[in-house]
DNA sequence: TTTATATTAGTAATCATTACTAATTTTATC
DNA sequence: GATAAAATTAGTAATGATTACTAATATAAA
């Protein structure tokens, strides 16, 4: 039996929140510590983790593993596809058409069971091309 | 000018090779050291960390970064597909049509320029089925 | 063989992340 | 609004994967 922890208020929590909600580019643990340190001069960084760990959990964010070393993390849980600069390293959304059948053409020779993918687009953000 | 480095031989770096070249799940530098330990017993985990890196270097191993926490290591350098087990967490090749049209896709409606990417299927293993 | 240099084993350092703990906040109840 | 139980926090310590360092060893060319 699961002992449910009931789910208290904190403005640190909010402040994390909000601050993802505002970005496009899906920072890091850190880089939110950093900037939500402006407002909250002494929330830690481990709170920005628990927190982040927490939402994760309650589906509100969605964390993103995309081969920089870092965990990156998405207030947009809805599934989507995500570009990577070669550049700068940000991490944006890409709209991309629904690619669920390429779970289809990976399945032709393949004897498991196939449920899902992950894609990630490589290349130059719109702002690395300028310079 | 870039001071060339040239390279000597060393067993335990063709250990290492060997190994990988015989396994079909791409293993992470952990499971190769504790693999490659039952032959050279004094095999340190930093000479396996910096083989595989000097190999990717060379282009002859291609390392894997698939989200599960771990580096893993690829002696096929040929661009292919992986796919992971859910349940037992191995990492395998996966052989898919060439999928590089939803480059083209993905572009669509996207102001920087894509040069590529990277897909990894999840599912659930032909040997964990059987379970 | 000799000699120069790459490589190694072993260990220490780094970096991201997680765990721990006493003090503080939140929130339900009086 | 005061009280009390429980969640949350800040701060720090611990972890785990990976990298860096160094003196000793192995390789390869002369």
């Amino acid at each position: 039996m699961a002992a449910e922890k009931t789910i208290k208020y904190s403005r640190q929590r909010e402040a994390i929140v909000n601050f993802l909600k505002g970005r496009k580019d899906h920072p890091t643990a850190d880089f939110i510590y950093r900037h939500i340190r402006e407002d909250y001069p002494n929330i830690s960084l481990g709170t920005v983790y628990r927190n982040l760990a927490l939402l994760e959990e309650l589906g509100m964010v969605a964390k993103i593993s995309c081969n920089d070393g870092n965990e990156h993390y998405d207030p947009n849980v809805e599934p989507h596809y995500h570009f990577i600069c070669r550049d700068c390293g940000s991490v944006l959304d890409i709209e991309v058409s629904n690619l669920d059948f390429i779970n289809t053409l990976a399945e032709k020779d393949f004897e498991g069971k196939i449920y899902g993918h992950n894609a990630y687009f490589y290349g130059i953000c719109k702002d690395c091309l300028k310079k």
